[in-house]
RNA sequence: GGAGCCUUAGCUCAAUUGGUUAGAGCGCCGCCCUGUCACGGCGGAGGUUGCGGGUUCGAGCCCCGUAGGCUCCGCCA
């Protein structure tokens, strides 16, 4: 599976993206191709590799490039001169120029040469149609070589596994058509939300990396301030307070692709510094922010995919999203969804079930359609997922020859089969896994476990699919047992909603629910947003409930705070990950790979060795000293 | 902080149950080759099997430890 990852022909829907067909490549630049033109027309070049065709046979040329790969039939030698627009066939005959041909024998993969010559059609039966520029070829009067290459520490037209080794080489790794593809489609998406939201009346608007650090939210990196020893400046999270504070005074409507930086542990979709599409706009509900957000994301894809993505998107609630598919970012692609059956065990005689409802929770259950034939690797790994995430076990039942196989079936009654089998549509060959527990555990194991047997069972339609949903109405607080304390779900200036208020007088703080919503993309959160508090008041009562003393307050807020006192319009807006966005258009599964320098899992960049030790005379100046490393 | 998987030539991989001198393809070096497009042919160099220890007559393979990579959990308002 992993081998054919970026074969094309195992996968003939994937994008050109998981192609390292330099051809692929191709087809995709011709898009660009005339601005290209008129670019490389100068001293080194006429044409890129991708410009010649049939018409212009006879034509004087002149190519730059790398050498991707040299066929030496020592007479007659083929050279692949590949640039980022493409290939073409550059043919050195001895008896043509012998001189040069000579020349042409040392040239190794990856050189840089320049060839000066005529464009001729190629021998009748060897044109290669798989090339847009396979009808003709070049014969070329003159070489230069621009630069040698030495041995490469790997192949760039074949997988390597090693991410270490080409994250070292990363300037190399590049060269690989998959980058130039996912760079380009991640510069066509920035350019489209810049394009969109600037004919929306949105204004880009920088703030400040130097930023301050505060409590609540990530980690943050730190920036000791040298003119001012002892402080520190904190690298932004995100844009959040500035934007906001770009609301009260009075812009409206301000869009950013803002750097971020959070100083957590890494993942395949997460690196220390990301790019946010970071949106905030005045007087507007969630219905404009949510039409905004559709609008630049079908802008999106069509500029990068040339798809049409389908809006207005779906909606769901927090509640019926977690309580049908457990989880707060459903991946609709496939169905297994989650089937409530309090009502059927209230008054069941099987313990489990039954104390579970007794102590307030729920029975919930998920059929996994003709997987009875589950293996115990599988049911022993499931099994380890329901207990990572709060299950005390796992409860399934196999439908294997008509009958009913699991140690719990015998304490149901009939007319609790009866109710199994409506509800869940069982039939032959079914495997029924079972949550008992309360409503975030139950919901959160069976969301788990029906992901995982989505991806063993390859439930996850192979065409592309674009589902694109609303999950609103989030709750706006969440507790925190490690800190006996309620934190924000959010963020703490996330406004309730207005019909909630109530509840937030009477201090029913689980109760209540945020004008928040999260965009997801089959099953992956790209965004997330909310309504924001403008009533000085409220946000002071909100920080109040989080546990920020008035005192506090003051001392990381106080701007923010009077700004509110200063006439602060009703605002809101959203960030979306650009990031992960470039990697699910892209259909990479990391975000590694839609990033020219990423780091690697530890945070270091293996290319340019950082971080890296500083010069005790930068420490002196800035008043550090280090710790000694306790052993 | 925790779990899983991985680490053999520059790269991608192989090596029966623990058994001779650790192999192949690509790349590299040399020679040959005039229509290829993953060009082809012949030859060659290239290895402390991540590192340390243990079991054994014998370890790439089994055990313990350790380092590194990736994936996940925690964490990421």
């Amino acid at each position: 599976m992993r081998t054919c990852k970026r074969n094309p022909a195992c996968h003939p829907e994937r994008s050109v993206a998981e192609s390292k067909d330099p051809v692929a490549l191709s087809r995709i630049s011709r898009r660009d191709s005339s601005t290209s033109l008129g670019m490389t027309r100068n001293m080194y070049r006429t044409h890129d590799c991708n410009s010649l065709r049939k018409g212009d046979i006879g034509q004087q040329v002149t190519l730059a490039g790398w050498v991707h790969v040299s066929r030496d039939h020592g007479g007659v030698i083929f050279i692949d001169l590949r640039d980022h627009e493409g290939l073409t066939q550059v043919v050195f005959r001895p008896e043509e120029n012998a001189e040069l041909a000579k020349q042409a024998h040392t040239l190794r993969s990856e050189d840089v040469i320049q060839v000066s010559g005529r464009v001729a059609p190629r021998v009748p039966g060897t044109e290669n149609p798989k090339l847009p520029t396979g009808d003709i070829e070049v014969i070329p009067s003159e070489l230069h070589i621009l630069n040698r290459a030495d041995d490469l520490p790997f192949p760039i037209d074949a997988e390597v596994h090693n991410e270490d080794l080409r994250m070292m080489y990363r300037y190399y790794d590049l060269r690989r058509p998959q980058f130039a593809h996912n760079l380009r489609v991640r510069h066509r998406i920035a350019k489209a939300t810049r394009d969109y939201l600037d004919s929306q009346g949105y204004v880009e608007v920088e703030t400040p990396i130097l930023s301050k650090s505060t409590p609540e939210g990530a980690r943050d990196f730190l920036v000791p301030s040298r003119l001012t020893p002892g402080k520190f400046y904190a690298l932004p999270q995100a844009p959040q307070q500035y934007k906001q504070l770009l609301m009260v005074a009075g812009l409206e409507k301000y869009f950013q692709i803002a750097k971020c930086f959070r100083d957590e542990d890494l993942r395949a979709d997460r690196q220390p510094e990301f790019t946010q599409i970071d949106i905030e706009a005045s007087f507007v509900t969630p219905d404009d922010i949510f039409a905004v957000t559709e609008g630049m994301l079908a802008a999106i894809f069509k500029a990068a995919r040339n798809i049409d993505i389908k809006t207005p998107f779906d909606r769901l609630t927090y509640q019926e999203a977690v309580g049908r598919y457990g989880s707060d970012k459903p991946d609709r692609r496939f169905g297994m969804e989650l089937v409530d059956l309090g009502d059927d065990f209230r008054s069941s005689s099987f313990k489990v079930f039954r104390g579970a409802i007794d102590a307030g929770g729920v029975v919930k259950a998920i059929n996994a359609k003709g997987f009875a034939g589950i293996t115990i690797g599988q049911a022993d790994e499931l099994t380890e997922i329901a207990k990572l995430f709060g299950a005390k076990g796992l409860a399934f039942i196999k439908v294997e020859n008509g009958e009913w196989k699991s140690p719990i079936v015998k304490f149901f009654s009939e007319a609790e089969k009866t109710a199994l089998q409506s509800k869940l549509e069982i039939e032959e060959g079914d495997c029924i896994f079972f949550g008992a527990d309360k409503w975030e555990i139950a919901c959160e194991v069976l969301g788990r476990l029906r992901l995982r047997i989505a991806e063993i069972q390859k439930l996850i339609p192979k065409s592309e699919i674009w589902d694109f949903l609303w999950v609103t109405d989030f709750p706006l607080f969440q507790w925190s047992p490690e800190e006996n304390k309620w934190n924000a779900m959010h963020h703490p200036f996330t406004r309730p909603k207005t019909e909630d208020i109530p509840l937030f007088e009477a201090k029913n703080f689980p109760e209540i629910r945020a004008e928040a919503y999260d965009v997801v993309l089959n099953g992956v959160e790209i965004g997330g947003g909310s309504i924001r508090i403008h009533e000085p008041e409220l946000q002071e009562k909100m920080f109040e409930t989080l546990g920020v003393s008035p005192e506090d307050q003051q001392l990381l807020f106080g701007h923010l705070l009077h700004a509110l006192h200063l006439g602060a319009p009703p605002h809101g807006g959203i960030a979306l990950g650009l990031d992960r966005l470039v990697m699910l258009v892209c259909g990479e599964k990391s975000i590694r790979d839609v990033m020219a320098f990423p780091k690697n899992n530890r945070g270091m960049d293996l290319m340019a060795n950082s971080p890296a030790e500083v010069d005790s005379r930068q420490l002196r100046e800035l008043k550090l000293r280090l710790l000694e490393e306790k052993k």
